[in-house]
Formats: C-alpha cells, structure tokens, sequence
DNA sequence: TCGGTGCATTTTGCATACAAAGGGTGCGTC
DNA sequence: GACGCACCCTTTGTATGCAAAATGCACCGA
C-alpha cells in the first residue's frame, strides 16, 4: 500500500549495504587491490554479525570483486594487466556482436532511453563523480546486450560488468579522468546508422576504454592492512579501541 | 601433509553434496522442472541442517539450475524452447571465436588431451551414461574456451554450461539417445585444420546439439510435489556410486 | 458461487556457537 | 643468524534458534 512496489528499494538488507558498501569503496579507491577483508573487523565497522560479512564476500566473490582464499580470508582482488586486456578482448567479442544485431534497428523508446543514459552519463562526469559515470555506463552496455534480445547476452554482461568497474576503479590513477574514453554519443550515432556500423563504433570503443586504463595504479599495494576507516561512512562512529596487535601489516 | 594435492577431491563438503545430489538427480531425470524444493524436506532427505540446503540451492540458483522466488522458495528451473535458442545463440557466438583463434594452433598435449575427452565421451555414450557423457561433453567445451588463452571465456562458459547440461538433460525425451549430437570427433579434425574449418565446424556442431533437444519432455509439469524418493540415493548410502539407475538410454 | 479475511506454513534474514583446519607468528634451539 | 616446532588466530563448515514477511489456503460471510 505504500512503498516496495516498483522494485526492491524499500529497505535494503544488511548483506546488501555491506555489499554496496564494499563495492562503492572500491569504486571511490577507499580500499586497495590486495587489501584483506577480516569478517571480524569488517562485522564490527558495519556492525552487523559475521554471518552478514560472510553473505556479502560471498557475493563479492561471485562478481569477482574480491577474491577468497582456503582459509586465508578474502581481499580484494588485484587486476592484472593480463586481465584487463582478456576482459576487453571478450567484450568486443560479445559487445560487438550485440551492436552488429542492435544497430540501425533501435526501437524508438530504447533510442531515448540510450540517449538519456549518455546525457546522465556525460552530466555525472561533468560533475566529477566517476562512480555515477561509471555506473551509469555500464547501464548502457548492459541495457545495449537487453535489447539484442538474447538474455543470456545480459547474463554475461553481469558477469563481466563488475570486473570491468573494478578495473576502471583501480587503474585509474587518481585525478586522471577516465572520462575520454565514454564517448558514448558516437556510439548512438552509430547505433542510428547500421549493425556493421555499430559494432565498428563499440569496437573502437571499447579499445578507448581499454587503452585509458593506466596500468600502473593498480600496481604494487599488496596486501595491505585495511585501513581503519575504509568502510567509516557505515559505521556512524569509531569503535572504542580494537587494540588488537599483530595486525600483519605488510607490503 | 598427504592427500589434498591436486583438487579438492578429498572428502566433499556436506554443502558441496548437496548441490551434487541435485545436481546427478537432475541429470538423471529423478527430477521435474518446476518441482519445488522444500528446505525441510531436503535437510530430511540428505540428513543435513537447513544451512546446508541454503547453501546449495544458491549455488544452484547461481547456476540457473534453480530459480529461486522470493519467499516462494526454490524450484528446478523450467527451460523454455526460448532459453534453448538463446544459449545457443550466445554459444555460437563465443564457441565459434574460440574455434577461430584455436583452430590449427592446437599444441600437441592439447590436441591429444582433447582426443581423450571425444573417446571417453564416446565410451560414455555407448555405455549408455548418459550424464557421464554430457559432463565429459561439457568439459570438451570447457578445455578449448580454455585454450584459446583467456580466462574470460572460461568464466562464461562456466555460466553456460550448467545451463546447456540442464536443458540436454530435460529437453530429451527418455529413450531418445541425444548422443548423435556430439560429434566431437568431426570436431576435433577441424581444430586440425584452421581456425576458420574449427568455427565453421563449432557452428555447425553446436546447431545439431541444438537441434537434437526435442522441446517437449519439458513441457507442463508445473509445481510438482517433491517425491519422496527424488534423493533418496543420498540419503541412505553415504558415497554416492554413481548409481545406474533408470539408465535405459542407450545408442 | 464469489470475494474477503485470518491462520498456518514456509521462507528469509540474521545472530550465535563451536569444532576443525590451516596458516602465520614467535620462540626456542642449534 | 638460520631452522624447526608449537601455539594462536582466523577462517570455514555446520547447526540452531528466532523474529519478520510473505504465501497459500481454508474458512466465513454476502
């Protein structure tokens, strides 16, 4: 009767913020490639019980955002340059393929609907917020393998877009902006035109984006303690002390 | 310190049964699309908590294997001749440029592990295993997503295959012997030659699988109870031994 | 017969507990 | 100072309990 009707945005479980709360820090470089993620610390920053934190690596896992060892716990996953050129490599391989059906025969809503998303887009990087821009772009791709059709398109674009937002997260060196490589509006145009014109367009594309990934950010850091404050905006306030030695700290 | 080593083929875990369990009942049509699994009766049935059970039925979700609805509980997924065409489709598409790039660039160790993986099929098959068979079918298709040198074609034909095993498993009408399809050695004489003959092959391969899924042995079967006996196997004899039962297919 | 209501069943989310396993640390020894 | 061993800490796997939410169904009234 009166919220929780569109979708699930009523109130989110406490797995999920602890989710969300990860992956924005990982959007937002508050956590480092190689960080370990203690469930004790991490149960006490959120304060919600280890089985929470347990729920949430698991997913994080599944989406390959951050990567559990047997019995050593999870940290966050440290990309390889290796990794980013595979991720790309797949991507045009399946993206392009998705263009190359979708182009020159874009339904009129999914037409505004794409424009709409490249205008967020371009506004979200406008205003700095690469997170949002982030996002948002792969919303676009993401909506891009919807409307080919084919839902398994989506299936692997979900198992891909993480990974690829982990990889514009880390490899971008700090106040670069990423932002050169999101012309997503030639992509419309493109999309306008024809199917070979549009896989030749995302191609391109997704060569921009790969090739804005510096791969230098990313490097060194591993395994670093985690930071008493990675995760500080969910926890409302500092734990008393958690004079715990032996922290292991090393780089 | 002794065993171990190589996998994880030790002792299973109790989730890790679990998700096997259903995963063989479903191979061996033990199993009804759509049947809903029940917590409790499952617990009951493989003599474990709830934990367990939940844990394996979101792996199985993770899978597709089981939908899971929320608050409705998990049920075995019901294919559609939609789903077919379309795993299909995305197959084509990544299987066929792992052929391109692999085709006539096989090393040795491959080429002869991958004759390996077409015998053992094929004795499956005249052995009238017939999970035996799509497993090692699977594992085929798995090792050259492998061998094309990125891991990302790996990850997605991880996420496909349990579909493609779920839909060979329900879209074939018992007796029918879905074996004609997996002409793996044609297959293999392509890798032999070029990249183009691989795909071209991979394509043509990958239609008559599709084509030999008859889309009518799962059709109704709505909401079935949960027979008594589905897991039976599993719960009065601990080692599962890979039991023969209702195994009448045969080429 | 149709429609609304309330209860019973089930699932879900979360917390807690505990034994086993494995890795890392630090200490003692050589 | 290097090596080996024992202990500790953390994670893992599993069980259990419980409250809340949602479903489905039976029952009741119109």
């Amino acid at each position: 009767m009166k919220a929780a009707m569109a979708h699930e945005v009523a109130e989110p479980t406490a797995t999920e913020r602890v989710y969300a709360g990860v992956y924005a820090a990982i959007l937002e470089q508050r956590v480092v490639p190689g960080m370990r993620l203690r469930e004790d610390e991490m149960a006490a920053s959120f304060e919600v019980s280890r089985t929470v934190i347990r729920q949430a690596l698991q997913r994080l896992a599944q989406d390959r955002l951050v990567e559990l060892q047997h019995n050593r716990g999870a940290q966050i996953v440290v990309p390889t340059r290796e990794l980013v050129a595979q991720v790309f490599d797949a991507r045009r391989v399946i993206e392009c393929e998705v263009a190359r059906r979708l182009g020159g025969r874009l339904a009129p809503a999914q037409r505004s609907e794409m424009h709409t998303l490249v205008l967020q887009e371009a506004a979200a990087t406008l205003a700095g917020d690469r997170p949002l821009a982030i996002g948002l772009s792969g919303r676009l791709h993401r909506a891009l393998a919807l409307w080919s059709g084919n839902a398994i398109f989506v299936r692997v674009m979900d198992e891909l877009l993480p990974t690829t937002t982990l990889l514009m997260a880390m490899y971008t060196s700090g106040q670069r902006p990423a932002c050169v490589a999101h012309r997503h509006i030639e992509l419309l145009d493109a999309f306008d035109r024809s199917g070979p014109a549009a896989a030749a367009e995302m191609k391109r594309h997704l060569n921009e984006i790969e090739r804005s990934l510096s791969p230098q950010a990313a490097e060194s850091a591993k395994a670093l303690a985690l930071p008493r404050d990675a995760f500080a905006p969910y926890k409302d306030r500092p734990p008393p002390s958690r004079g715990k030695a032996g922290m292991g700290v090393r780089c």
